[in-house]
DNA sequence: CTATATGCAAAAAGTTTGCATCTCC
DNA sequence: GGAGATGCAAACTTTTTGCATATAG
């Protein structure tokens, strides 16, 4: 693994949530990293193949990555206001999502879900 | 509402599953319509802020929608191959995931849901 | 020396916006 | 005539690619 992918792991890292491309790109500039644009994306593309980190898309549409602790399946809730994320199981959600594919009929089933909230935080900030 | 906008949801109605906005605008153009693709943005986001049509990303970051029978909260089981969806209820998901906000003090807890799989028809197609 | 990594600039792809025109009341 | 609808072209955003240079082993 190359010092940039290494780099861009470390900025996932220290990051408590879900982090774009370019903020990642901003993050490590700010800190004095010289590298570019691209090398963030190619990294962070070596990463999620590999399984080293967790990809979903916002509702804008920008990927967002994380590096999670667990190896296995797990799904997150997402803080709203800081983006904070923890990783979260759901047993009930695994049977319930393989129940329904068979029930129609549909074979090879998966599912995203991501739990959105605003954490303990964020809420007394606003209040 | 304008005749291009019943156009568009029309068009989505005639789908059983997710279609992009340049999807509907080809179908649109193919039938003889003579509408713009910037209409057929506008009306989609017309229709989804009216609650008309649920909207979610794929995985290529672009955005698909659906026009659904049911105006309660639902989630889809889609199909990979030919993208039509069926709607789905799952209570315990519901449940589970206001559960999981709690748990970890998250107020205003929201969740996405998606089921996807390959449906009988196209899992045919390609045995 | 050869393969890989990097970065800049340009290209894609999807979506939105500026603006002039058209339509309906 | 005036408000909203429409469409074209241009702008924007995010992500990818071409290509030449730099670096690693």
């Amino acid at each position: 693994m190359s010092t940039r992918r290494e780099a861009v792991k470390q900025a996932l890292n220290e990051a408590s949530g879900f982090r774009s491309a370019q903020d990642l790109y901003a993050d490590l500039r700010a800190e004095g990293s010289k590298i570019g644009l691209t090398t963030v994306y190619r990294a962070l593309q070596a990463l999620s193949d590999s399984g080293e980190v967790d990809v979903l898309r916002t509702d804008e549409g920008e990927a967002v990555y994380r590096a999670c602790a667990s190896d296995s399946h797990h799904h997150h809730l997402v803080c709203r206001g800081c983006g904070r994320a923890v990783e979260v199981e759901g047993p009930a959600v695994e049977k319930w999502a393989e129940a329904v594919g068979a029930k129609h009929g549909f074979t090879d089933v998966t599912h995203t879900v991501e739990v959105f909230g605003t954490c303990a935080d964020c809420s007394a900030r606003v209040n």
